[in-house]
DNA sequence: GTCTATATCGCGATAGAC
DNA sequence: GTCTATCGCGATATAGAC
């Protein structure tokens, strides 16, 4: 049988490794330097071949680029909404979600180049017709979805008669991330995203106050 | 006398006239079709020159971005923060401050393309070595000072004690404002900015509520 | 001081040989 | 699947015309 089945991890042909090692070298490159400081001849020669040797496996520099970014989504999307990977698998509770999300926003702390490389092109991929347009309005969908079912099981966790809609709080949490994002990089070390955050989620009641500890979320 | 006061407007010189023309045409141009779409060939004949004549005005294609940002921001500044602009002048009350900011948001819907080279701009620009990038802090800077004494005089109008310190606020309300606008530019018909702002400035209590109950989340 | 012409560079992308 | 060769383009530097 040299079918595998669907599940069952099978060995990667030449180019499938190939790809893996131009996404490697693209990733490493891309955190150190940016996007436009880096050229397809320079992944290719750190991943091995020339630069039309790359360009037979990815249609254009850009491609590298999405495949880069969406692999790390997949990452972190599998950590705080298991759901959205693989279908099928159960949601941690509520609480454990948001816990989650907000180590998510710590741990970006930690690769400032994959972040920067995160806002330059989800602010260039709003231009209909960009490569990652398309890419970026679902991830927004499916990150708006999840957030407004994680939102709206909060809000009634929370008891007091929630102030608004769990869509637009949704939105508000993912645009204040993104935009402290921006904030974040332009001075590290004046930013503690993951406070900020918290701050914004201790308003919506979602995270219990800095006086008398309420529902259980500490450290 | 031919001399000129410091104040008094003169006659601009041809080089000054050129350079406003190039100006007029980049901003025409880059709110069109975007900033890498147009070249300076583009932008140059657009003005009535070379694309080297264009480069003895500024010294590089994002140096004519940067100075065409630069002057809407100056505009916008002075419709909601007279005294950054105009040192000494009078601030509008609070509540008046905080109806032009929301005002801003509401017309920023209106310029897309403006939107949009902002927001790719001030991605790009937090790569340090940016040609943009000391621009861009000091703006931060200046808007979050700013927002951060507006926000202050909210909250003590606001009567009940402040939950969050002003500079966190100012901090939320600005990357909430600019992480909305990469939604919006994804999904123009989707997002109602103003809106969303509104909502996240109603919860501070600086917006008044919708009716009591707290249950006014319709639709 | 203002602008043009030209020459050169490195880039992304394509075509076709092997 | 990878190469060499080549194309067109944007960006840059220099020399010099007005």
């Amino acid at each position: 049988m040299s079918e595998p089945s669907v599940n069952a991890p099978r060995r990667p042909s030449k180019g499938e490794r190939t790809r893996a090692r131009i996404l490697d070298s693209a990733t490493e490159l891309f955190s150190r330097s940016g996007f436009n400081a880096v050229s397809l001849r320079d992944i290719a020669a750190h991943a091995g071949l020339t630069h039309a040797g790359l360009l037979h496996h990815f249609p254009g520099k850009e491609a590298v680029l999405i495949e880069v970014l969406s692999r790390r989504d997949r990452i972190d999307a599998q950590s705080v909404f298991p759901g959205i990977v693989r279908p099928g698998t159960p949601e941690p509770g509520p609480g454990e979600r948001l816990r989650r999300l907000v180590g998510l926003v710590a741990r970006n702390s930690g690769t400032p180049g994959i972040v920067g490389l995160y806002a330059k092109l989800s602010a260039e991929a709003t231009d209909p017709g960009h490569p990652a347009h398309h890419y970026f309005k679902e991830r927004y969908r499916v990150l708006r979805e999840e957030v407004t079912v994680l939102v709206e099981a909060l809000q009634a966790e929370a008891g007091a008669p929630a102030r608004s809609a769990p869509e637009t709080v949704a939105r508000q949490l993912l645009a204040l991330m993104d935009g402290l994002q921006t904030q974040w990089l332009l001075e590290p070390e004046a930013v503690v995203m993951e406070e900020v955050v918290r701050d914004f989620l201790r308003g919506l009641g979602f995270l219990p106050g800095d006086g008398a500890g309420g529902a259980g979320v500490s450290g």
